[in-house]
DNA sequence: AAAACATATGAACAACTATTCATATGTTTA
DNA sequence: TAAACATATGAATAGTTGTTCATATGTTTT
């Protein structure tokens, strides 16, 4: 998200007394910029109940855009949108089979995230 | 987000042709609606790309708000208002010293899952 | 007690997002 | 090849979100 500063400089903290020596430490490590970019990007699609739904569908099987969106009791529409985010982002595969497409988990990374947010929100 | 529908019906697909049993045997499996919002609320926090920073820098370090507002070069304000929902979603926790207050992740999880989406996006 | 420092918070706004509706594309069947 | 089926997509829009600005709260120092 952009948003603008009304200077060329940016405001941070009006002083001289951060924590020189850790910042230093934590700058030299810290990945690209687009890494992080990516990474937040990966997120989100995570992030929203739809989104997470399908996920959760389709690590329980293989299936077809209008089986999610009859357990869902969402539209055909919506659902399909989804799937393009889902797609776009890898955390999704799909394969033709006449006309219907079935759709499932791209790779083990995705069941694992799922399955540590799982356990976070159970504490 | 809550979109209405122009009808008390939802609309889904016009026809029976759904994959029954796959539909039935995921419906008896699937979790509480709410459990499932949580799920999305938690995976919301990690697709912002400030949030994804802040985790991040405190993954290294335990760091004051300025410290973070300095690596990030962003405005104290805005840091601020990103630890609230950071805390609200017990994301990080803080200790208070005198007039400096210290941010560090709240439990493993966290890590984890920064880890998994790294190697994710790394393939 | 006043000044300075560190952080938190409310309001406002620009940018973004998820759904719906209508329709297009691709596949199979009659 | 026309009709029916399954999915995809573009436009529109209501709702959401992240940053800024101004200011408040809490702590220390003088």
């Amino acid at each position: 998200m952009a948003y603008r500063m009304n200077d060329s400089e940016v405001e941070q903290c009006d002083f001289i007394h951060v924590h020189e020596d850790i910042v230093n430490q934590v700058q030299s490590v810290m990945p690209d910029e687009d890494q992080l970019l990516d990474l937040a990007e990966f997120f989100r699609v995570f992030g929203d109940s739809t989104r997470i739904k399908i996920l959760y569908v389709l690590s329980q099987a293989e299936m077809c855009v209008c089986d999610i969106a009859t357990l869902l009791q969402m539209g055909q529409s919506a659902i399909s949108h989804q799937l393009r985010v889902l797609k776009q982002m890898r955390l999704v595969t799909y394969r033709r089979d006449g006309k219907t497409v079935f759709y499932s988990l791209a790779d083990g990374h995705i069941q694992t995230i799922l399955a540590q947010g799982m356990e976070h929100i159970e504490e």
